[in-house]
DNA sequence: AAGCGCATGTAAAGGGTTACATGATTGC
DNA sequence: GCAATCATGTAACCCTTTACATGCGCTT
């Protein structure tokens, strides 16, 4: 559960509402942690519940403003330097890479296409907002800073998806075309495969 | 939910049990979607149940191995052309490094280093693995191709995080060490919050 | 006064993990 | 017979999303 510290991490920096703090999230964390207003409301009530931030200010409208306690200031850093880091990735279009044996080549050849031009596109947007940074356009703050190298992270990733798509369209043209019908049908149904397998180790 | 597809897509390779699907899911697809046994027989249960899948055989114990149906094979199709790619990632280590200006030096430099390490060995693994593949030591069946194809995402994705990681050694140390002592000292305490900013925008 | 955007929430459902429970077979 | 491993499942809980609901303040 890392929207606890993303929140308490965001709050750091100083006070902010619910709805101040679900669009830093949609902005800033969105391509890495994505989080929803509900889940955000209630995370911030428990976090009120248990002393580690506390109601700054109200202002107008229903605004509500919370400030971080000491307590919460140190769980973050708690949360940084001692709880062990969750490398779980979930990657909806790596699971789709896995079965792309089942794509009429021509749909894979779009597919991927359609990925490249997503990721390079992604990545260029990242490019131009690093540059801002560097140039100073938002101060020099070790915050900014932060923020500086998570971009970095994104530019590398995303970089890395867009020649790995590419790759994968030629990869894909050698390999995985086959006789494969031009006709636009294919067999009703795959390789039958090899029976039974019970406790066949696999790889 | 794309665990759903993913189990169409395993067993259009042919039929499998429960427990076959949940060690090739954490083997193969564990980096990328990770699945839990009792998730992986309930949603078989309601894949039996759409008539998307339906029992092949009963083995030895209580062993139960499933087979796909023309639905079944139809609807992973579908879903790999016509539905729309779920670009959502969710990466606490990226989250993380939003917050690094909270961390003393010394436990940035720490986690920074332990990062590239996890990261460098996860891609030599699966450079290995690849390698293996590009031998022919998995035959050259489609369904191996498309596994390379996938391998060659987690390769790139891991050694560009490895040489973020290092970067971001390099960056830290020269940006985000306060006045940038050679002396190797820091203050105990980062930065007291900047307080205030009541209802003021943000990004 | 109408409409939009700010701002906060609740309810319900879905997706996913952890812990618990149980029985069958194989190898020793 | 005993232990390890195969194999399946249930129950409870937590995290996350979607849909619904409401009211305030500003602008036109």
């Amino acid at each position: 559960m890392s929207l606890r510290h993303g929140l308490l991490g965001l709050l750091a920096e100083g006070p902010a509402s619910g709805y101040d703090l679900t669009r830093r999230f949609a902005e800033l964390l969105g391509q890495v942690w994505p989080a929803r207003h509900p889940q955000i409301y209630a995370e911030l009530g428990r976090l009120a519940e248990a002393g580690l931030i506390e109601v700054d200010s109200h202002g107008p409208r229903q605004r509500k403003a919370y400030r971080i306690t000491g307590a919460g200031l140190a769980e973050v850093r708690r949360w940084l330097t001692d709880d062990e880091v969750d490398h779980t990735l979930r990657m909806e279009p790596l699971l789709r890479s896995v079965f792309f044996w089942l794509m009429e080549p021509a749909d894979l050849a779009a597919h991927l296409e359609r990925e490249r031009q997503y990721y390079s596109g992604t990545a260029a947007a990242m490019r131009t907002y690093a540059g801002a940074k560097d140039r100073g356009e938002f101060g020099t703050s070790e915050q900014t800073r932060s923020l500086r190298i998570a971009a970095e992270a994104g530019i590398r990733l995303f970089e890395a998806l867009a020649e790995w798509a590419s790759w994968a369209e030629r990869y894909a043209a050698e390999h995985l075309t086959e006789h494969h019908s031009e006709t636009g049908h294919h067999s009703e149904h795959p390789p039958a495969l090899p029976e039974g397998r019970p406790g066949s180790g696999s790889a």
